[in-house]
DNA sequence: CCGGCGGCATGACAAATGTCATCGCGAACG
DNA sequence: CGTTCGCGATGACATTTGTCATGCCGCCGG
């Protein structure tokens, strides 16, 4: 039996992913958990083969759970489960060691396999997506770009990024700027979207 | 056997929620659709007892699906699934004739139970849900204000939407000064995440 | 040991944004 | 019939935002 272990926040989708893999032969659910904290915890008492990590949970994140994970358990093989295919979500997924990145939209079957495929050693990961990844070129904001950005993306005015980062207002501008060029946004708010569609932020 | 249609976009999530509710003995899934359009003519084929719709869909949404869907199969019951649980969406969903309002990060007995309980007649509505959208009050936001702050959403510049809505620049002004003052918020963009908070976008 | 790069800051400037007062129009409502 | 309200517009104004040049510091690689 595939032992393995399910984070995924939203409790119905959870419970149903859960159901749909029990249903498999030689899968077996010994594990859930609503986020990534939880998901640690689990792990280290379960000890599963295989854990599947949404990345969209509140409090620490599937990829941050899975790079803990890595240290903690280096024999448990990861599978990402992401509702958005974002070249920079794959792209961090890979850097942290994971086997598999698998999104929402691809069909149910999927997942069991994807669940035996990386137990079998190999990796699995939607061409098309990886073609994107490779295309897209990392991430060029700098660290510090990338904070001011995130940190503008709820709104915030300049003066709050700068009292929250401890910066004066103009090298918040500064990088907004930065980052605004490259994005190739017209303001704040395009560039926010746009990292956020590469998975940047 | 009570017979289900299901539409959600993510296909995995779809066929999971398929299976889950395949594996009651009283429930059979007659049809699936990935969005709003292929809901309804799905519904017209197969005349389910009950209908799942998911709001988060491209193209037409699940409230506007359930409207139409009211008028084409009158007694065709109608379960509105959601991720978040925007009190403006709750509001929507029972001015268009829905029977129930489920967040998916409720259990997932719940969805075999809210099916069973709506066919009864019933209503299935979460209190604390309930409770907050009657506390935030309906919609402060003329149609027009909505209109310009929804055009605004995407990072567009003030002239962009003033071509777009075929306005003036400083009548959008006007009207995005209104939905800022109307959401409490200090620039475009809290009123933006504001109005997506409450569900009035 | 020197050049480049990232981080942080200023100051100046232009452009975009937000606020306000005010106007006309038409529909709804008492 | 008058009042109110939403829609659309204008103009003036203050504030915020975005851009650019420039400077200083510290670190790292050649």
């Amino acid at each position: 039996m595939i032992r393995v272990l399910l984070a995924e926040d939203q409790a119905m989708v959870r419970g149903a992913l859960a159901t749909l893999l029990g249903l498999e032969d030689d899968i077996e659910v010994v594990g859930e958990a609503a986020n990534g904290e939880e998901a640690l915890a689990v792990a280290r008492r379960v000890r599963p083969d295989v854990a599947l990590l949404d990345i969209e949970m509140p409090g620490k994140d599937g990829i941050a759970t899975a790079a803990e994970l890595r240290e903690a358990l280096p024999d448990c093989r990861i599978v990402i489960l992401t509702t958005f295919g974002r070249p920079g979500y794959l792209r961090r997924a890979m850097e942290v060691g994971a086997s598999a990145f698998l999104v929402k939209d691809s069909p149910a079957a999927e997942l069991a396999a994807a669940v035996r495929r990386v137990l079998a050693g190999e990796r699995v990961i939607d061409p098309a997506l990886a073609a994107a990844a490779l295309s897209a070129g990392p991430n060029p904001l700098s660290p510090r770009e990338r904070d001011v950005l995130a940190a503008s993306a709820d709104g915030s005015t300049i003066g709050d990024v700068a009292v929250r980062l401890h910066l004066s207002e103009g090298t918040v501008r500064n990088y907004l700027s930065a980052a605004i060029r490259k994005t190739s946004a017209r303001n704040r708010i395009e560039a926010v979207q746009a990292a956020q569609r590469q998975g940047w932020l």
